[in-house]
DNA sequence: AAAAAAG
């Protein structure tokens, strides 16, 4: 927590305030106050339902938080009702359904709400349009589903107990549940399904990838109550005449990971299905937004998505932290982009030893080793995971017990079919040891149970993305640990976009330590490690390469240091002569055409990755080139204090001569602004 | 040539 740093005298300025303890003091009211409501025309009746994050929770703070905050700000003492935070209470009062509650208690085994739970079903249950965050993991799922049945069953009271026989009808639809990704739709549906099966309600999933007739067919033939939908096959099914699929009794619109859906890409789809939807003012419906990061930049498109009396649930208050104080969160800072493979399979080796010494000593308890690896684009997706797949164990030859085994090595993104996509999440899901490297695909909303590890490479591409993928693990009352890994090029991006977070610097990881563009002599467990990765990467065919490379080049276009780090890779990473040659008009349109050290010409026509220079692994290499050859002085320990001394992590950046500016030209100074990045002020922590 | 989502 508390980081001495010594850095390089740009960042003289920065250290200043970095030094001073992060310690974020709860102000008595949250900030959220103002966002709620304000701008409606109409006197806003409601008052929000404020809460403080467990984290700051204190008998005082636990007194207040079933407090009213008047509009003036001013405090109300509770009048109305008493929070009810057993889910048997809320049968006993009568709020909701035996049938729905005993599926949760005897069924799933769950008794106490969580306090987003607590506070959305009450409100919920009232009505009233609601927008709630609350941290990863912490069972949202509920907190919109139990209103949301309740909710129809209270109009419809016969759909509450089974029946052996019901009619289908189109015009059955009450509820829609929008999800960003199609794993996540079947996520949320077999949880309503659950809740739904002591009653005559029916649960549907109409999503992309899927046969659109199979689905119409089910449809007909059960019915549907409840439809859990993507964007682009529920606009595709409201708008198509002939799907039957209609919704003109529609009781509550749920939008789960609501800014996600808000932003960007989705907008103009939710905004489609909203004028496919009954009007508003003729059909009154409930809605609810739910998810663990609202940036303020989507708050006026909620603002437009909900009624003007909306309740802004707020268990994250703003200033806290959007993850998990008990995940733990580190970054690895590496010299060069060679250096992602060998420090992810340090990580990894280390993470399966710890599970088996764990498994020694407490038998069945012991924790795995599971962690999901992401990266930013498919192809470095692909490429990584055909790495990991072709690791041979040290002199197994062709045949040797994989060097990961217990754990499953997996690969998860877009570009699979669908039956592959929920193949992978359903064997991960199961699995105890396992390695799952995925795009975003699987960051916003999945619950795979037990993972104990997420490991990003590079840069998310922002702060609620790298808080969604994080909260993969430590989920319910279960722990689990960060990892980030980014090359030096992207520090100081890093700093920026990464604002706030508790991510410390952590230095144990030999391979994230080396500079790979020297020899060396190594310790042989590292030599193992990096042999290991020359030989699987060496397996690759050269288009996947590629492929990975251009997709990387988006990404580095507009930092000349890290394109640098990007060619690098490919020699020393690849063993490549010349990195791949990128189009002319391309390189044009990138602003590459004249960067230093670019391939720029026609691409070659091979389909085989022959090895350009063998000798080049491991240091060495061709020289002289493109703005990397001068290194001089053998093998630089970056470490300050060799291999030996390990587990030195607590000192922050201490020790480290010349810090993070030295040979690549100064990283070291941070830059205000940022997208949701939390007070401007704050600095970050590594 | 940034993931994802309709085909």
């Amino acid at each position: 927590m508390f980081n001495i740093c010594r850095r390089g005298p740009t960042s003289i300025s920065k250290v200043a305030r970095a030094v001073t303890p992060v310690l974020r003091t709860p102000s008595t009211r949250p900030s959220t106050l103002s966002l709620s409501a304000q701008s409606s025309a109409r006197p806003v009746i409601e008052s929000r339902w404020l809460h403080v994050s467990s984290t700051l929770m204190n008998q005082a703070a636990a007194i207040r938080s079933s407090q009213r905050f008047a509009d003036d700000g001013s405090i109300e003492q509770p009048t109305s009702f008493k929070e009810i935070t057993k889910f048997q209470e809320l049968v006993e009062q009568d709020m909701v359904h035996p049938n729905i509650i005993n599926e949760i208690t005897k069924g799933m085994g769950h008794h106490t709400m969580t306090e987003v739970q607590t506070m959305t079903i009450n409100q919920g249950l009232q009505g009233t349009d609601i927008v709630a965050q609350a941290r990863t993991g912490t069972g949202k799922t509920l907190g919109f589903l139990i209103p949301t049945i309740q909710n129809i069953i209270r109009s419809n009271p016969d759909l509450a107990v089974r029946k052996r026989y019901s009619r289908a009808r189109a015009s059955d639809i009450r509820a829609i549940i929008i999800s960003p990704t199609r794993e996540l739709a079947e996520q949320i549906a077999v949880e309503a399904s659950k809740l739904c099966y002591g009653t005559d309600l029916r649960v549907q999933v109409a999503t992309g990838g899927n046969s659109k007739r199979q689905m119409l067919q089910k449809t007909r033939y059960e019915g549907c109550h409840l439809l859990v939908a993507t964007p682009g096959r529920l606009t595709d099914l409201l708008s198509d005449e002939y799907s039957g699929v209609r919704a003109p009794n529609l009781t509550t619109l749920v939008l789960d990971e609501a800014d996600r859906l808000l932003d960007d890409g989705f907008s103009k789809d939710i905004e489609e299905i909203m004028d496919l939807l009954p009007n508003r003012n003729q059909v009154d419906r409930q809605t609810l937004l739910f998810s663990a990061t609202i940036p303020k930049e989507v708050m006026h498109l909620v603002r437009r998505t909900l009624k003007p009396n909306f309740h802004f649930v707020q268990t994250v208050k703003e200033g806290d932290l959007a993850t998990h104080e008990k995940v733990p969160q580190k970054i690895a800072v590496v010299p060069g982009l060679e250096n992602y493979m060998p420090t992810l399979l340090e990580l990894c080796k280390r993470g399966l030893a710890e599970a088996a010494q764990d498994s020694q000593t407490k038998g069945d308890a012991a924790k795995p080793f599971k962690a999901i690896v992401y990266f930013s684009a498919t192809t470095q997706v692909i490429l990584a995971h055909r790495i990991f797949d072709n690791l041979k164990s040290e002199g197994g030859g062709m045949w040797g017990q994989h060097p990961l085994y217990p754990a499953e090595v997996s690969v998860m993104h877009g570009q699979l079919t669908q039956m592959e996509r929920t193949r992978a999440s359903d064997r991960f899901r199961r699995a105890k040891s396992a390695i799952l490297f995925s795009t975003d695909v699987t960051a916003r909303g999945m619950d795979f149970p037990n993972v104990t590890h997420v490991i990003q490479l590079g840069l998310p591409p922002n702060k609620e993305q790298y808080i969604h993928r994080i909260g993969r693990t430590g989920r319910g009352d279960k722990t689990g640990e960060g990892w980030i890994i980014i090359n030096q090029a992207e520090l100081r991006e890093a700093r920026n976009r990464l604002r706030g977070l508790p991510i410390t610097p952590d230095k144990t990881l030999e391979a994230a330590q080396l500079d790979m563009t020297q020899d060396a002599q190594l310790p042989k467990s590292l030599a193992t490690t990096l042999s290991q990765v020359a030989d699987a990467t060496k397996m690759v065919d050269r288009r996947t390469k590629e492929a990975a490379y251009m997709a990387s080049l988006g990404h580095a276009a507009k930092n000349v240091e890290h394109l640098r780090a990007l060619n690098q890779w490919t020699r020393y990473g690849w063993g490549y002569e010349k990195p791949p040659a990128v189009a002319p008009g391309m390189a044009q349109r990138m602003g590459l055409a004249r960067v230093e050290g670019m391939n720029i010409g026609a691409a070659e026509r091979d389909g085989f990755d022959s090895f350009d220079d063998e000798s080049s692994f491991g240091g060495g290499g061709p020289r002289g080139r493109g703005g990397f050859g001068d290194r001089s002085g053998g093998f630089r320990d970056r470490q300050g204090g060799g291999f030996s001394d390990r587990g030195g992590s607590s000192g922050g950046f201490g020790g480290r001569s010349g810090g993070f500016s030295g040979g690549r030209g100064g990283f070291g100074r941070g830059r205000g602004g940022g997208r949701g990045g939390g007070s401007r002020r704050e600095e970050a922590s590594f």
